[in-house]
DNA sequence: TCAAAAGTGTTTACGTTACACCCATGG
DNA sequence: CCATGGGTGTAACGTAAACACTTTTGA
C-alpha cells in the first residue's frame, strides 16, 4: 500500500471549533452566547463557532471566529476538549474541537457581537442551548476552576490595572465561594507577581484602592525557579 | 441559507487517532510503540493509531485501535488533545485526536501485539517518532501526572491485587522522584479505597507482603461524600 | 459625622515531612 | 542464622484557616 491509497481509503469529516468566552463585568463571570439569526436553527441559543477551512489549524480556526465576534485578537485561549460522537450536530457528523477564551469584556466590539447577535449572560441565565453545547459549557467550567488554582489565568479576564477586591470577587466568582479577605490579600501578595500601582481607584470607595498589575516577567522568572503558583 | 449548503460550502477532513499506551511492568512505567511494517514510513517509529471511521465516534476510534493492537477491551482512555496543525502530518493534511490508555501489560496479546510491531519501551527508550508522536507523548506524561494525583488512575496499571510496594514504585515511577515509605503507606491507607485481603504475595521478600484490592465502590461513596483523594 | 470599602496580624489547627528500628521467613 | 524486604510511630515544621478592628474620605 503507498501512502496515496492509505490516506486515500480514509473517510473525511466536517470538523468545526466551538468557543466558550469567559469574560468578567460588574463583579459576574458571564459568558458569550449567540441567539442564531440564520437557519438552521434559526433563533436557537448557541455558542460561538465554525467550520475548520482547508489551510487553517483548529487553534487558527478559534481564533478566526472569536476575532469575527469580538473583534478581538491575541487573546489567551486553550483547548478544551474535541467531541467526536457520531450523532452530536443533528445537521451533519461534526467532530467539533472546543476551546474557551478568556476576553477582557470592556475591550470587545459591542457592535459587532450584536451584530453577530451574541449576548453576554451569567452563568445561572444560560438557557438550553443546540447540540452538545451546555455540556461544553460545563466542562470549560471546571477546567476553567482547575486551571484557574495553578496558573495566573484570572488576570485575563480583568482590566490591565485593577484592586485586591476585583481580583478576591473574581476569583470568587470562579470559584463560587466566598474567600477570606485578610487571607487572600496575604497569598495572593506573597506570590509576588504583581506590581503595586501608585494610581488609587475610587469608584468604588471614598478612601479609594490601590491599583495592581499582573507582571507576566516576574511570574516567568520566579515560575523558572521553582515557585508553585496556587491560589 | 438552507442547513444543505451550509454544512456543504465546508471542507472536509481526515482525522485520526493517535493511542499513547502506558503500561508497567517490572517495575518500570513503559510506553507502547511501533516499528511500522507497512509504506508511508515504513520502519520509522510511530504510536499507534488509525483514522476515523464514518460511524464511529473519536473515543470509538480510539478504543478499537487499542483493542486491534493489544486485544484489549474495557480498558481506562482518557483524550488527551486534538493535534489540528495543517502540516503536522507529512502525508496529507490529517487531524488527529490523541487519547491515552492506562493497561496491564500482563493482559494484553502478545503475539498479537508483535504482529502489529509494536515494543514496550522504558521511557528514557524512546526514540525519535514519526510526526508529531513525540509531543503526544510528553504531553501525555504531563497528563498522567496532574491526574494521578488527583485520580485514582494508578490502579489501572497494576494487577487486580497488589502490594503497597508495588503501589509506591509505580507512584515513584511516575512522579520521577522517591516517595518515605511509611509517609505513602499512611496516606494512601488514610483514603481508605483499598480492600486489604488475606492473601500475601511472596515473590518479592521471605516475610511475604499483603495484597491489596481498589476497591471503586467504596471510592465512589467517600467522593460522592466530598473526599480529595490526592496521593 | 457617618457610611462604606480598604487595609492590617495573630493565634490555632491541621497536614506534611523527616526519620530508624523490629519482624517474619526462606534459604 | 542471616539476608531481605515488610511493617510501624512520633516529633518538628510550615501552611491554611479563623477571626475584628482601624483608617480614609466624600457626601
Amino acid at each position: 500500500m503507498n501512502a496515496a491509497s492509505f490516506y486515500g481509503q480514509a473517510p473525511k469529516h466536517l470538523v468545526a471549533v466551538d468557543c466558550i468566552i469567559f469574560g468578567f463585568d460588574e463583579g459576574k463571570l458571564k459568558l458569550l452566547v449567540m441567539k442564531r439569526k440564520l437557519a438552521p436553527m434559526a433563533g436557537e441559543w448557541s455558542l460561538v463557532g465554525g467550520f475548520v477551512q482547508a489551510e487553517e489549524s483548529t487553534d487558527d480556526a478559534a481564533a478566526r471566529v472569536l476575532k469575527l465576534t469580538t473583534g478581538l485578537e491575541d487573546i489567551y485561549m486553550d483547548q478544551l476538549h474535541c467531541y467526536g460522537e457520531v450523532n452530536r450536530d443533528t445537521g451533519a457528523r461534526v467532530i467539533s474541537v472546543a476551546y474557551y477564551a478568556l476576553i477582557r469584556i470592556k475591550d470587545h466590539d459591542r457592535p459587532l457581537a450584536q451584530e453577530h447577535g451574541a449576548h453576554w449572560l451569567e452563568l445561572h441565565e444560560i438557557p438550553t442551548l443546540i447540540f452538545d453545547h451546555n455540556r461544553m459549557i460545563n466542562d470549560a467550567l471546571v477546567q476553567l476552576r482547575n486551571n484557574a488554582h495553578f496558573h495566573p489565568i484570572g488576570f485575563e479576564l480583568l482590566p490591565e490595572k485593577f484592586t485586591l477586591s476585583q481580583l478576591r470577587s473574581l476569583y470568587e466568582e470562579i470559584y463560587q465561594k466566598t474567600l477570606d479577605k485578610r487571607n487572600f490579600r496575604k497569598k495572593i501578595l506573597s506570590l509576588d507577581v504583581m506590581e503595586k500601582l501608585e494610581e488609587k481607584d475610587k469608584t468604588s470607595s471614598k478612601k479609594g484602592a490601590h491599583l495592581y498589575r499582573f507582571d507576566p516577567a516576574r511570574y516567568e522568572v520566579l515560575m523558572r525557579k521553582g515557585l508553585v503558583f496556587e491560589i
